[in-house]
DNA sequence: CAGTGGTCTAGACCACTCC
DNA sequence: GAGTGGTCTAGACCACTGA
């Protein structure tokens, strides 16, 4: 292995090689690497060397690694992405998960933008899926969601669905595993849509959060635009 | 040293201890720390040991190391902060600094949000800046600073700046350096006075960006509320 | 209990900076 | 060329997990 001898050091050529496998699907998401010792002895690198590429890893979010246990390809925690933009609290102050709805579901031939950023080619075969997220009864949040239809075919002949999240649905459907996200927020104000779905006055601001979703091998995999009252709007930076 | 022998590990021990120092300014922003090797003499550990230490430091932000040339307290830099909520764009799509005018200085008794945001005492005498920054020569956000008069009077004396980073004044001028910030954001509307400030319709959502600026011993240090059209605001988040 | 990752050692040698 | 941090070795021993 490493043919290639780089001038770039022993563990980051590992870290990259391992990575690399990992895309390659050789290794899925929550199963179980190599250890340490196999590593060591597969490559014929020193402990200290194999550790500082599965530490550099899981720095990178790769793997997750358990003392006693071994380590394993990680899973992207998504039970609580709403955190990152937009939470709801219940009376008593706990959180609160939004009930869904799908409202739409229907294959389409992808529109310019979704083509673009989905990397398909022009005019691909896209799913398009139309989200009512609701808070007690009131809606909260609309979802406008694309997919290539090549990949996600199987979401289309699959009873309708009141789950909240949709990516363990991609990956147990699909064979679709999402590793990461990228948020974009904007702040626009209510369209006669926005404000029919939403029930709001019209004008009123709303945030547009514009989710691009990749796989492991770096691949976008979703895209999903969710628009929702900008009063529910709550956002933490930390500066260094 | 390290009279407490923890169970803890001996690196993070050491790191802890660094940390400890340069709060207590024995190290200042920009200044070298002892070589790996004095490290090493001293506390009578082996390198991997120190170097975790001082490799967790820098992860943590605290320090930068510079090959060949040493370990250095770092110094954060602040001349980009706009980055993380607004940017300004020329029309060659530039980056472009805003303008700073400082609209009101004057000392005052705190209200109690701003003491209790600043850990002071009630009543505490506080100063209060009103910055207006401005963009092409068109108001782009109102900013207003709370700080303890007791560390920043020297403010009150000094000539009018335009200097648009308040951050390397708070250090030349008063010893107070500034090592991290939270922002925390929000949407509202304008209110008569933004409307006057930034020459918006009233009601137009505006972005508040509430930001507690901290220094090296962790004790907040400044108190900043800025404002600004909503229509400017743009945020990426990455989501692992 | 065997097997895993976590800590720590005591070096050698390399790459870079600055004088 | 002297001095700095960066890489890498070849172990020993500890702490934790799970059967």
């Amino acid at each position: 292995m490493s043919e290639l001898d780089d001038r770039r050091p022993l563990y980051k050529r590992l870290c990259d090689q391992i990575a690399e496998e990992i895309i390659r699907n050789r290794w899925g998401p929550g199963q179980q690497l190599p250890t340490e010792a196999e590593f060591i002895a597969k490559y014929n690198m020193s402990s200290g060397t194999v550790r500082k590429a599965l530490d550099l890893l899981e720095s990178n979010g790769v793997v997750e690694r358990v003392q006693g246990s071994g380590t394993f390809v990680r899973r992207p925690d998504w039970s609580n992405v709403q955190t990152h933009a937009i939470r709801y609290f219940g009376s008593a102050g706990d959180p609160r998960t939004l009930r869904s709805r799908i409202v739409e579901r229907k294959a389409v031939t992808g529109p310019h933008e979704v083509t673009t950023v989905l990397q398909l080619e022009p005019n691909a075969p896209v799913i398009r899926l139309l989200r009512l997220r609701s808070h007690d009864g009131l809606p909260a949040l609309t979802e406008e969601i694309w997919l290539d239809e090549e990949r996600f075919a199987p979401l289309l002949t699959t009873p309708d669905t009141e789950q909240p999240l949709l990516y363990p649905l991609y990956e147990q459907l699909c064979g679709v595993a999402v590793a990461r996200a990228k948020e974009s927020i904007t702040i626009e104000t209510a369209d006669p849509l926005d404000a029919e779905m939403l029930g709001l006055v019209e004008g009123r601001p709303i945030v547009v959060i514009s989710r691009v979703a990749f796989g492991y091998d770096g691949r976008p995999v979703e895209w999903r635009r969710s628009r929702g009252p900008a009063s529910d709007f709550h956002f933490e930076v930390e500066i260094r």
